[in-house]
DNA sequence: TCCAAGAGACTTTTT
DNA sequence: GTCTCTTGGA
């Protein structure tokens, strides 16, 4: 007789299978890239509830992205039916039919998938505050209702920005509503309340930053609205104030798992810590016998650190929840270091890549498969040039192989802007292709437009909601009108909403264009009495026909108005989708996940295309053959972060995560210069990472000295090419000399410059010239300083002074 | 109140 | 190059 509980283990590894075995108690997978992780978390969700009787409703999986929580799902719900099949059929899966299958997927998704807690940190504690905000207590008294709405990212800008101008009275040029609020963001991720940042903040900016937090605050309060950062502060909050609350989920979530924990933040941390132990010390918790927590992650695929994630938390990991062992008890940890996903040269060139970083847990991918092709490099003129190179060398691809297709390729890159130029040239040769991220679907103005109107439905407070739409299609509703009824409602101290459905309030004060306002409210009114009788799709559907917003559209004959058409039946097909897909549907559960959303989500990766993406969206997945373009210093790793170690390990990691993309073929590619939004040229030295490859796994294109530092020849060759050109782009070389002298004021200015000069930089010290760019304003010089790679500069502004010729 | 045209910002990555 | 915001005229 078979061993029916031994399925989950069969076909894993000794590590993945001390994994997947893990009971109680915490435990720490450091699984590297394609080490099977996902795999060792969904088995042993499965074998958690059917080895060891865990209660479905009693796990929460915390996981990174929307994506990787339908997937999750997903792979559960066919692991657990396979296993179906077995106890009732007594046969494999495989051998049943198509309807007996889709019968046990079903059966197994309303048991068990639909009580799991599957999801991203956001998205699963807005569903606890749907619970359990009304318990809150805020410092200062705020509140808010059940009826919530989430502010996504413009939201949250659009009332500090309202909030600067208006209210401040201040010059948004002077004080950038973007910057305040970036940095009301990081003071609540630290936990710093309005009054204490005023008090600790010096100067009139901090002091009008501290008083802009505060309104901020109050602003999200009297909208009866949370942005992304309250969705985890408020339940820290909230748990740690209320033991009640924090008994019920405590009790509730017995075992806890988390996905690429080397991405949580400490507020994701502390929710973790105050579910696990109950607002224990954790390090002396001890009431393992019917819970764990469960982690998985490495370091070595930290990238999110600019939105506060501290891979150390990992790190720490065994000290926080441990038992006092050494780091390396395979008590608390399991390392996964085989790779079952890349040739062995892909891995090497990753694992010689990611040991520059100084700070990490030391782990080696060890490969599984043969060695494969070396790794190609190309080296380009421009940006254009990198394009046609990249998809030419993918059509030869294709071609030459059967059994490869478009949808087995992808092409990464550093920044969304550098998809432009590729999907010109791959349109050219007509070949399908997708582009993730980017602008979000639910970013889309008729999206946002028709999705205000479902927020005003359920949370009549949120005025954010009712002033984007109420003269949206429009109704003769202008700037005065609104004008006068904010100011009776600031006046009277009642939301908007009170004004504007108050007839005789609207009669009086709205003049001319009463009539519009009134046939808005009467418009909501009659949306309201519909709200618990209709579905989500037909209630949207009912938004767009009364609204007016859909015959406005109709009678817009521009390619514009025709493709919101057709976002509109996409959000409506949204959706239908959110209400197959949950059990309780509503419209509170859909605009969450709307809000929540990200563009990678929903994109159907059936289609044989090629998939366009930045290298943080490619997280977590694989293809056969990978092209990484734009590896360029400046570009890749940013210019941002090459004066700063700790940001140049992070894009370190963020290479290492492209490198380990590919399974069978990779391609890397750089341009000698490129065109920065539209504007000028700029050029540009090979990536420092480039050169942390061995040569012997590269093919192509290999710079000679060192990697990081250009052919000399090259210099010359693309002189001539310039000169070609004949675009008024670069003025000639010998002009050059002399239009140099005209503005700048550095110690360098005026001077001219040539390769071999030695130079005197004030903060790095001796260098030597080893390359000139361009010419004219855009003249600049590549120095190679001691112990550095080479920098480049601008002759007018670096504090630099010519020693000797060479 | 509405609309077109021009100015200006934007580019690091995202829940 | 592209999107958003402002401005001036109808």
């Amino acid at each position: 007789m078979h061993n029916l509980n031994t399925t989950f283990l069969d076909g894993l590894n000794p590590a993945q299978k001390s994994a997947v075995n893990h009971h109680t108690g915490p435990l720490l997978v450091v699984a590297g890239a394609g080490s099977g992780k996902t795999r060792a978390l969904t088995h042993r969700i499965a074998h958690l509830i059917s080895e060891h009787g865990v209660d479905p409703g009693e796990i929460l999986a915390v996981t990174f992205t929307n994506k990787a929580a339908k997937e999750m799902k997903e792979r559960l719900e066919i692991l657990l039916a396979q296993r179906l099949s077995k106890i009732q059929f007594g046969q494999p899966w495989a051998t049943l039919q198509l309807a007996q299958q889709r019968q046990l997927r079903n059966r197994i998704y309303n048991e068990t998938i639909k009580e799991l807690w599957i999801g991203t940190f956001h998205a699963l504690f807005a569903r606890l505050l749907r619970f359990d905000i009304n318990k809150f207590n805020d410092v200062n008294g705020l509140k808010w209702t059940r009826q919530f709405s989430i502010y996504d990212e413009s939201d949250a800008q659009t009332l500090v920005k309202e909030i600067v101008t208006k209210e401040l009275q201040l010059d948004p040029k002077r004080y950038e509503p973007k910057k305040i609020r970036w940095a009301i963001s990081s003071a609540k991720n630290k936990g710093i309340l309005p009054e204490e940042l005023e008090e600790e903040s010096e100067g009139r900016r901090g002091k009008l930053t501290a008083q802009a937090y505060r309104l901020y605050r109050q602003s999200l309060a009297a909208n009866n609205a949370l942005d992304f950062d309250d969705l985890l502060l408020i339940p820290v909050h909230l748990l740690t104030q209320n033991k009640q609350v924090r008994n019920y989920w405590h009790e509730r979530f017995k075992h806890i798992l988390v996905d690429e924990y080397q991405d949580t933040n400490r507020t994701q941390y502390e929710l973790i810590k105050l579910l696990v132990t109950n607002g224990e010390d954790p390090s002396l918790f001890n009431k393992w016998f019917n819970r764990s927590i469960f982690v998985v992650g490495d370091a070595d695929q930290s990238i999110y650190s600019f939105r506060a994630a501290d891979f150390r938390i990992l790190m720490g990991f065994q000290k926080d929840f441990g038992d006092q062992e050494s780091d390396d008890s395979t008590k608390t940890m399991v390392k996964l270091e085989e790779n079952y996903r890349s040739t062995s040269t892909i891995l090497k060139a990753a694992n010689f890549l990611i040991t520059k970083n100084k700070e990490r847990i030391d782990k080696v991918l060890r490969a599984t498969r043969g060695e494969g092709d070396l790794i190609k490099l190309t080296k380009c003129d421009d940006e254009i040039a990198e394009a046609e190179s990249v998809v030419h060398q993918l059509r030869l691809i294709e071609a030459a192989n059967r059994d490869l297709k478009w949808g087995d390729m992808a092409i990464l890159y550093r920044t969304n802007a550098q998809s432009r130029v590729i999907e010109e040239s791959l349109v050219r040769w007509r070949i399908p292709y997708i582009v993730v991220g980017g602008l979000r679907f639910y970013d889309r103005r008729e999206i946002k437009d028709v999705l205000a109107y479902l927020r005003l439905l359920i949370n009549p407070a949120d005025t954010v909601s009712l002033l984007r739409v109420l003269n949206v299609p429009r109704r003769g509703i202008g700037k005065t009108t609104v004008q006068r009824l904010t100011d009776a409602s600031d006046q009277l101290g009642i939301p908007l909403w009170d004004v504007v459905s108050d007839k005789e309030a609207v009669l009086s004060l709205g003049g001319r264009s009463a009539k519009g306002v009134i046939q808005f409210c009467e418009l909501i009114h009659y949306l309201k009495t519909q709200l618990e009788k209709t579905s989500p799709a037909d209630l949207i559907q009912l938004v767009i026909e009364k609204s007016g917003y859909i015959s406005e559209l109709i009678n817009d004959a521009t390619d514009h108005a025709e493709e919101r058409r057709k976002n509109l039946q996409e959000l409506i097909n949204a959706a239908a989708q959110y209400q197959d897909e949950n059990d309780n549907p509503d419209i509170q559960g859909f605009l969450a996940s709307a809000a929540l959303a990200s563009d990678s989500d929903n994109k159907d990766t059936a289609a044989d295309r090629i998939t366009l993406m930045t290298l943080h969206s490619s997280k977590g997945l694989e293809f056969p053959i990978v092209s990484l373009v734009g590896m360029e210093q400046g570009l890749f790793p940013s210019y941002r972060s090459i004066d700063d170690p700790a940001a140049l390990e992070e894009e370190r990691r963020l290479c290492y995560v492209g490198l380990t993309r590919a399974k069978e073929k990779l391609f890397l590619s750089h341009a000698c210069e490129r065109r920065i939004w539209g504007g000028s040229r700029e050029p540009a030295l090979p990536s420092i990472f480039l050169s942390e490859i061995p040569d012997e796994l590269l093919q192509g294109d290999i710079p000679r000295t060192g990697g990081a530092s250009l052919r000399r020849d090259n210099h010359l060759e693309r002189l001539v090419r310039v000169d070609r050109e004949k675009t008024n782009a670069f003025p000639h070389d010998t002009e050059a000399k002399n239009s140099i002298r005209r503005r700048f004021s550095g110690p360098g200015a005026g001077k001219s410059w040539s390769v071999g000069d030695k130079v005197m930089h004030a903060k790095f010290g001796e260098g030597e010239i080893t390359h000139t760019f361009g010419s004219g304003e855009k003249m600049s010089i590549a120095i190679k300083f001691k112990g550095m790679s080479p920098k480049i500069l601008d002759p007018r502004l670096a504090p630099i002074q010519p020693l000797e010729k060479g």
